[in-house]
DNA sequence: TCCTAACTTGGACTTTGTCCAAGTCAACAC
DNA sequence: GTGTTGACTTGGACAAAGTCCAAGTTAGGA
């Protein structure tokens, strides 16, 4: 995590205490928060941050590459900090829990050329969905 | 989609003017309307149509299972009469567009057991992600 | 220690979607 | 046809998620 805060600082990110706590806030492995999630859990630490600075720095994160947008429900978007290492989203129908995971293969062979329709594809994001072994009936 | 308001008439449909302007605005391939956007095109055959029975209908027909809601960005949902063959999204990270497209193989293949977590998947959706022609710099 | 551009703040605003009480009407029975 | 009734529609209020902005604050270089 102070990886990250050293690789921002690197990029001329100014280091103030808001975007420390919610870098802190999105550290671990199968995160995926939303930004009101990402908002109370930084008021815990830092009682006067706002939500304005919570987007924004989410938002900037996002633009940096370091953190991912994951859209999975139409709903509010959720915001993912393994965006070094490819992977895919498993997501529980019943409760919403969603769970990193890592297909075999590349998605994006599986589209022929005649599918393109001319585009030139850079990305396949796959969700998966199902029910979780706590909502399975 | 005469036979689509067959279907629904069969399941005990009442079949009002809303509802058969609405599926008739969403009629044909590679449509992908937001709730909005159904409304405005329903509003030009039904003056008088609401936003409220839009959303409304457009839910029923979700549950049905004669359309699907897709989400490919985070902001409106998207709803697509292409139910009854099975297909991916193929989005222009430029402009928005979205096209329907038939990858090979079958997607849910490619998760491992191990990667499954325990989960009962039921499904695979995959958004490829991409410039356009138009938008290609 | 000072300066200043960059950052943060709170609140107003927008977009997207949901909910509800009251009014309307499609479809069935006759 | 006509009447009846429960399902459907309506407009408006409300809620959730996100954006924008002018004014105030501050990190970090000089």
């Amino acid at each position: 995590m102070s990886d990250l805060l050293e690789r921002l600082r690197a990029r001329g990110w100014r280091l103030t205490s808001q975007r420390r706590v919610v870098a802190e806030v999105l550290d671990g492995e199968h995160v995926h928060l939303t930004a009101d999630e990402v908002h109370a859990r930084a008021t815990a630490r830092l009682p006067e941050i706002s939500r304005a600075t919570v987007y924004n720095t989410l938002g900037e994160l996002v633009g940096l590459g370091e953190v991912l947008e994951v859209a999975t429900d139409g709903r509010a978007k959720r915001y993912d900090p393994n965006a070094h290492r490819a992977h895919q989203h498993l997501v529980c129908s019943g409760c919403g829990a969603i769970r990193d995971v890592h297909p075999q293969g590349d998605p994006l062979a599986a589209l022929p050329a005649a599918e393109r329709f001319g585009f030139t594809i850079t990305a396949a994001e796959v969700t998966y969905r199902g029910l979780c072994p706590n909502c399975r009936p």
